[in-house]
DNA sequence: TAAGATAGTGACCGATTACTTACTTAAAAA
DNA sequence: TTTTTAAGTAAGTAATCGGTCACTATCTTA
């Protein structure tokens, strides 16, 4: 829902990085990262190119900013999910439905994470992106460590391995939807996917 | 291992396309596609930039070329792999093991799917990676068909699900040793990763 | 209401891009 | 050996990119 208050224009610095965040999430939904160009954000907000960089440095600066936001609010929703419930891979499961509800919602996201992570050399960005997988990874490592104290998992299960997968599982619902065209797939195939990965957890 | 052969040049157009389709995959081990420019390919196989169009109209026949040879090469290993072993679970296993050996040895492939996925559209390049897609889960639900038929897997497994997980896997660790710039961890998790996803398969 | 601060404009810059073309030159065909 | 075909060159093109700058207009504040 870009630019729907349209009161000519003249907002503080701190509110337009805001938008600009904002309307790149939209056009990420979309467009690759790699094809938004300075002059595709400055139109979407109704200024000209040149106003961009009136609040933002450099283009990086804006992709940080996205990157900011991805954190606050994506890595915040997860941990709040992980702790809505007392046993643990109950918790995993609403950690991993609360990722789905944030991918659905904000399909750019992924492509931005995976677009940084591409990019060659040790930028700013990139170690960001690196800090928000570290930070979801332990979140899903501490559910599951917590399940096989408590006897839910075998006692020999592999955190890393199992929280890898859990990503993947993720990943392979964004390329699933992606190829498919439509954002509706991942609403269908999600609680399957759940469910053959949580019986390859559970203790038999 | 690009451009050991320095005997000048001069070489078929079909040759040079070859080459090119090689060199891409080696540049992209390392760079984002979205990156990659004519002049980058031209210095890698040792010619000028226009030299690289005369073998290719245009930049995307080239793309286009890359993922021809990833049908052939990868899809023909995957289908092999398949067939290797009447036992469909363990066939299933070749599968998985022969795609995590294939994306180690050209790390580049992945990136390349999942960037072109992300165009927007309805590109020629665009429908090749929904074909190999397309393809290669396929080959995996033939195999849990084969194995619900046998019996080895719960007969309300659903495939489609299934066959997500399986290839989000396989995402999964990329995205790991992406973020963590070394391409061994995929080795060193592959095992647990397939461990994980054949227990939540197999019928207990 | 006057003055300072700052968001926005629009023209501009250098660099880079995919692609072209007139030419040179090497290799295969005659 | 001569002719013909086509791979490679080198300079160039128009378009587009991120970023700058002098200036204008609006808001805040004293």
């Amino acid at each position: 829902m870009p630019n729907t208050e349209r009161p000519k224009s003249r907002l503080s610095s701190e509110a337009r990085q805001a938008d600009i965040v904002q309307i790149l999430l939209t056009l990420t939904a979309l467009n690759s990262p790699a094809n938004i160009t300075t002059m595709d954000i400055a139109k979407a907000i109704g200024l000209t190119q040149g106003a961009v960089f009136r609040h933002f440095p450099t283009k990086d600066a804006i992709w940080l900013a996205v990157l900011d936001w991805v954190q606050q609010n994506l890595l915040g929703k997860l941990e709040e999910a992980a702790q809505s419930t007392p046993d643990p891979l109950n918790a995993l499961r609403a950690v991993f439905r609360t990722h789905v509800r944030f991918v659905a919602s904000y399909p750019g996201v992924p492509r931005i994470i995976f677009h940084t992570l591409q990019q060659p050399g040790d930028s700013p960005l990139k170690q960001q992106v690196q800090v928000i997988l570290k930070s979801h990874r332990q979140t899903v490592m501490g559910l599951l460590q917590q399940a096989k104290l408590q006897g839910q998992v075998a006692a020999d299960l592999q955190l890393e391995c199992t929280s890898t997968l859990f990503l993947g599982a993720i990943q392979g619902l964004v390329m699933q939807s992606m190829a498919s065209g439509s954002m509706a797939v991942m609403g269908k195939l999600s609680e399957g996917v759940l469910d053959v990965f949580l019986t390859g957890v559970e203790k038999r």
